[in-house]
DNA sequence: TGAAAAACTTACTATTTAGTAAGTAAGTGG
DNA sequence: CCACTTACTTACTAAATAGTAAGTTTTTCA
């Protein structure tokens, strides 16, 4: 291995740089606001080399969201969440999103795609398809050991609640970027008010 | 008048058709994936035509903005939606929702707005902002009215409660673009569930 | 150290984009 | 009926787009 200690070198390669930008571009500008052109002067690259790592937009934007599933099930899966009671899994998913209006109010990844669903490759439709199933599925088993354990409360199921959490969240974020943190603080406090036992 | 009797004729002028067309590309694909010439060649017009009715993107955006919230303020203070109770209020709103699902599952205005809102022109930004302000303080009266005749019931301000439930139904025409109808209609029973009383 | 693989750059397509300028045909109103 | 306006079309520009092919430099490693 080039580096047997960190597993996230200081200057990452161009490769993962272009993902890391791509990304930051997606979620403050949207999938069809940035281009080839954008990233690589950016990066201080042409073009082709973008091309020469991820050969057309469609792979670029299918490892992005790949990538971003990766990180769910990573984080999902780290003694340090599941560890926890169903209430701060909770409130660890809040900070998720609480990170994202403290970086240049980024949108998340399914906030910034489902609109421009339709014009995006099948493949990435797919993962994201996976993506938000995933991350829904865990909110709902999160939320159905905290109403048996007395954490959380809430009616109806726990796969209804955590459908409406998320999209929630999502708009949240969404909200914020269109007005300002205020609305996304008033609702994520509704959020909380409604469920925090 | 060229025609005193209705005020909708069977074929509407060309400016009109550009917009109308424009509304349903902006709310099925988004507003950074449809060019003048889409406009054009689905019309059997010349972009040029588009130009000169609109003469820059941004001009026609402002335009579908606009006539959006000449629309909200026309819809809310309607006799047959002001004369109804705020339970029914609430009901002729999901409705409007429910309506976009059964169009191609269009996302609402502001959905389709969202993510893309910083490569959207300031005028359009302006627009959308007040948009989304009176229909949020709509709603808040709404909740409050019901909440106070016994017809609502829910918990916190009913501003923060209205700004929660139009993120959630935005976001869930979002998540039915995604997935299926599913989704939007296990959301939307959700909040039924929850706010009927 | 030298051959091969990886990571690029240069130079180029073909297409699409928004937008403009000039001309034309069809109404409209005095 | 004629000047004027409205609603276009034709023909064009300049820039941006994704993508490719071929050549060059850098890195790796046997």
């Amino acid at each position: 291995m080039t580096n047997p200690v960190s597993q996230a070198p200081l200057v990452p390669d161009t490769r993962t740089r272009i993902l890391d930008l791509a990304e930051v571009l997606l979620l403050e500008r949207g999938f069809n606001a940035f281009s080839y052109q954008h990233l690589a002067k950016e990066l201080g690259v042409k073009p082709a080399a973008i091309h020469y790592h991820y050969p057309s937009k469609d792979d670029l934007g299918t490892a992005l969201v790949a990538r971003q599933l990766r990180r769910l099930r990573k984080w999902r899966d780290l003694p340090r969440v599941t560890d926890l009671k169903p209430e701060a899994q909770f409130e660890a998913l809040l900070a998720v999103y609480d990170n994202h209006l403290g970086h240049e109010r980024r949108v998340c990844l399914f906030g910034a795609l489902a609109a421009d669903f339709r014009t995006l490759p099948p493949a990435m439709q797919a993962e994201l398809r996976t993506f938000n199933r995933e991350l829904t599925e865990w909110l709902a088993q999160v939320l159905a050991v905290g109403r048996a354990t007395g954490g959380l409360r809430f009616v109806g199921s726990p796969a209804a609640k955590a459908a409406q959490v998320l999209t929630t969240l999502a708009g949240a974020l969404q909200v914020a970027r269109v007005h300002d943190e205020t609305p996304f603080q008033v609702i994520v406090g509704q959020l909380r008010l409604e469920l925090l036992a």
